[in-house]
DNA sequence: ACCTGAACACCGTTCAAGT
DNA sequence: ACCTGAACACCGTTCAAGT
């Protein structure tokens, strides 16, 4: 019984239809349908994706792409790990640990924000594609060489990891949200923080948090979110340098 | 045209309506209604909760609803800030900043875990209703008391509370994907770990992993989080004290 | 003031049929 | 081998109508 539940498409998926190599082209492929998935996602969000538009975007039935792909949610964990694929992996040096999870963590945050229907796909799927795999051995070698003891390297992984995800979904979905209104950022900001203070309840806690923020400066939304991603990572390697000795 | 941009139910949505003082019960109420969504979304989770269910649940027709609600997002926003009351939010005490920072992320873990639809309605929303300000203004005012300066504050508050919701998300998916699949936990990781393995690409970062999980210990895969989440916060209260003298 | 019923424009997916 | 069409069991929401 064990073996009928189903995992994800990497594991117990139908693999992909091999093109006839001979065939004039025009015909669907799994990669095809791929991309026309990222694309409608990137451009309509998770919400108004659906099986039929994507018919539609590659001139054809609803019922053709059923041919090469067992369901939606397959296709969306194929379309998932596609993004994957964007996340910039550093050279393997022997040393530099710290410059590594800078790296790795603003690479991830990128892709989040940049794609952020991925978020609820991250979560709801086992992520054990092709790129997110070679990301999860890119984290996971950069946590062995940071000096953390091992008892302490998954807690250190998800530190850093969980805190980019969380911090990517957030910025990712407000951005989305601006654009869907069809404000930029710093308008819809000031919208929103207008609204907040007409209402009794969260007045006073704007009011205790401008403070906080004047202290940051920052011109625009930006600005202020990019000072606290890179204060809070800062915050995180010295987390890491600090828990070094720390055994059990 | 600005003030046409809907942000949230709290902000500008109708108010409740009042229930008559004299009126028998029986009949309908936002409270009601929101109660018997957050049963549903608990029981079935966010995919299958729709109008039309919550309202046969109700015993009343699919449209009723819409009289004390103006659309389903406005309904999803009451029941998220209904469940962030479940929030257990420490008193005010002058000196024990890191005891409060672990209560809250506790506290926040838990919800987050025992309400698994909250996530990507956290993402989603504003998330300004009473329950989750308060839970703001118990973040905000420990934060204070840290000794981080100032603009460094928020980049603090992110790194922890950001941390949570990433870490309490992919728990809470995970355990309620062993649910539906019918297994335990640990059956289900088991199930996992051995698909994984018979896969080519992802078969060596499990071996990797192997010798990072035998030192963590632990005998359950709750167990093995509980480690991770417990290390991970002791991490971020030990950057937050290396980053209290950091000026700029 | 509160609730209903029919209708509109959608969904994912199954299944039998075409080429 | 690949694609179509009709059908099933759903959605959220509008709108006019009932009590």
């Amino acid at each position: 019984m064990a073996a009928a539940v189903r995992t994800s498409v990497w594991l117990d998926g139908k693999t992909a239809r091999s093109r006839k190599a001979d065939q004039p082209a025009g015909g669907l492929d799994r990669e095809k349908i791929t991309d026309a998935t990222v694309r409608l996602l990137d451009s309509e969000g998770l919400a108004k994706f659906s099986m039929r538009r994507l018919a539609a975007a590659l001139g054809v039935t609803a019922m053709s792409v059923y041919w090469y792909v067992d369901t939606k949610d397959d296709l969306l964990e194929l379309a998932l790990d596609q993004v994957m694929g964007e996340l910039d992996l550093p050279d393997e040096s022997v040393d530099a640990w710290r410059d590594e999870i800078r790296h790795l963590a603003v690479s991830y945050r990128k892709v989040l924000v940049g794609h952020p229907w991925i978020s609820p796909l991250v979560g709801e799927f086992l992520n054990v594609g092709p790129h997110a795999t070679a990301f999860s051995a890119a984290v996971l070698n950069v946590m062995t060489r940071t000096g953390l003891p091992p008892h302490g390297q998954a807690g250190g992984i998800a530190s850093v990891f969980q805190f980019v995800y969380g911090f990517g979904t957030v910025e990712g979905h407000f951005r989305d949200r601006c654009a869907r209104a069809g404000m930029t950022q710093d308008e819809y900001f000031r919208h929103a923080m207008s609204a907040v203070s007409r209402n009794a309840d969260t007045k006073a806690n704007i009011e205790r948090s401008r403070a906080m923020m004047e202290a940051r400066g920052g011109e625009t939304v930006e600005d202020m979110r990019d000072r606290d991603f890179e204060f809070a990572l800062e915050l995180l390697i010295a987390g890491i340098e600090a828990m070094r000795e720390h055994t059990s």
